[in-house]
DNA sequence: TATGAATGAGTATTCATTCAT
DNA sequence: TATGAATGAATACTCATTCAT
């Protein structure tokens, strides 16, 4: 039966080749910016045709979206690798989100890319509601901790997760401002902005 | 004497025209989105032919950067106007706070227009070093009475300005959470999460 | 009779605008070259708007024709005032020739207006075959003292004719080879290779 | 073995292709000039979109580039068969010089093509100064004959290289005085004119 | 699986010219 | 005489996508 045999290696093969391609993409994007990564130069990048991707994506919002998903992993392995040293419940929570912002501040393509595909960027109808569900909750993963550490410091279930809402709003605005170079207008740094940002949910919060 | 009175109808008529270009260009931007709005597409809505605007304005990024600085304007208008009955001082920090939120909630078309000409939208060389520091300056104006607010409540200088940093950062991560559908994921509502925010930096700040 | 006085003014004047339109035109043409000089960067410089121009000239290929027309005049009297100091036909003849190249190595965009309309550059319709005639006229009368020192040296009327081609021919040449920088490929220099065709055709020419 | 087959199959039919679109551009240039010879024109004469053209030429001006090399090359063909059956050295000179002009003569189109180009139509950064040098280069060869018979006619090498600017420049001017049809102004031919300086630069040269 | 070829719609911008005022 | 406004056609070039092979 040697088609039983071949068909997990096509399989193997093929989602090797997604890969490079996503690489590529990758490759491109960070060079290029959001603007320049067109079909066409991930194509060229990957060293295929253009209309050879059309046989691992069926468009160019899905390699986009497909691009999301692993930022949001990687994001996630950052996050928790972040985490690994923390022992207070207070530890936790300073890294957990610190982690979250950091990890924009220092890859702004992922954050391009992000607020790209998190505004308009993606079209519903090529990516479809179960990515879209996919990706929120990829998203949602990378911020568990929070609301995890903000459980051990006695916060209830709805004050961990408006903690999730808040951090999130807070890091995504303050990197927005530093990414467009606004920041500059305001003399103040990034990392700082945060930083206040956090001891300032840890000295608040009744539970604390 | 005719020509005194004809120039001025010519220059009004003009900046009519102008108005109603750009009004075009608002529609277009709110139905198809900033990538939709072409200058073919504008001047379409407009009613006119591509070359045609070219009369009135010098480029297609011109006519954006006029639409943001016009959505600048109304952003103004509507902060003065939210401060009018303010009498406290902390009364004043809470309206000028929400309302540069407020205003950003409602109309979400703003919202996009200034995320994306705020981000490497408008190219430096076309709308020139001049309005970029106008528009930086127009949206400081619009987060001031936050400052002298914070001010009259007893914030140093360099706390005030901060203060602004910090309400427009939490302000913009709020809205692009809101605007982007992903607040449903957290189970809050974008005013409430500003209302909390504003709330707690009164509660706060030591100068409080 | 006030008409009778108020045309000639009327007609003084027009021309007088026509003149700075020329004058306008021919800057645009020293500054930018031939590309460059568009009806609107020729209205532009003369301070109008491009619209007015057509009360003075029917197309913008009139213009180039009056362009060339004064580029022509020019070069008449370039020629006659390096003959005014020649006493022998043989230096009257080598002095007519080298002026005739002389201008247009001088005047490189006279040169590229000249080769421009001398090829299909005019169409036919727009300058018509009056002035086609006309500018024939005023070259042939450019070339003319070369024609009328070989008459002195000896030549007969056809050979003198023939001789205005010839340095015509060679001059045009030279100046196109310098012109385009081709003239490097061969190691030798413009004025040069001009002054040996003149050397040459004066111990050539059995009449000489 | 068919792919052993295929693949110079398709080579040669994309050759083929490339061809046809060149000679649509040809045809397009003689039918309307250079100014007439747009991407489109030359598109739709192949009977392509202009969007198709790119995918066979980078550029537009890379379709000029090439329709100028084989222009070269037909003119290098017709010099050395000219040649073929020259024996003494004056007869080659003699065919080496008429046979440069005479190509030119014969086909106006070429001409208007190699004027163009040579003056600034050719963009350096589009074209490269290695498409520009090699231009230069199949120029020259096409010029050699007549600096070979010169050699062999006693000149020096200076002499040599001399001789094949000022053929070139003649040949030029008359062809230019004869392709824009002021030669009639004068009453002699274009190829007599051409005869009679090949005949005056035998009977001139010391070497001879 | 991959390619070469092609499309059609799109991009911003420039042009000479016209015409009502 | 001159302008402001507008046009329509043109420019080269890019894009995502499709399809026969």
């Amino acid at each position: 039966m040697p088609e039983a045999i071949e068909k997990p290696k096509k399989k193997a093969a093929s989602e090797e080749k997604r890969r490079l391609i996503l690489e590529a993409a990758r490759r491109v994007f960070e060079r290029e910016g959001l603007e320049g990564a067109s079909l066409r130069s991930i194509a060229g990048e990957a060293g295929y045709t253009p209309a050879a991707l059309y046989f691992h994506f069926d468009s160019r919002e899905e390699i986009y979206a497909e691009l999301l998903a692993s930022s949001l992993e990687s994001l996630k392995v950052f996050v928790d690798q972040s985490l690994k040293d923390g022992t207070t419940a207070r530890e936790r929570f300073e890294k957990a989100a610190f982690a979250f912002f950091d990890y924009y501040d220092k890859t702004p393509d992922d954050l391009a890319l992000g607020l790209y595909l998190f505004r308009g960027g993606i079209s519903p109808k090529s990516v479809g509601r179960d990515r879209n569900k996919e990706l929120n909750a990829a998203l949602s993963t990378c911020l568990e901790p929070i609301a995890e550490a903000a459980l051990s410091l006695g916060a209830t279930d709805k004050q961990a997760k408006d903690m999730k809402a808040r951090v999130f709003a807070h890091a995504t605005g303050v990197l927005l401002l530093s990414h467009t170079g606004r920041i500059r207008m305001f003399e103040c740094t990034a990392p700082q902005m945060m930083r206040d940002y956090i001891t300032e949910q840890l000295t608040l919060q009744k539970w604390n």
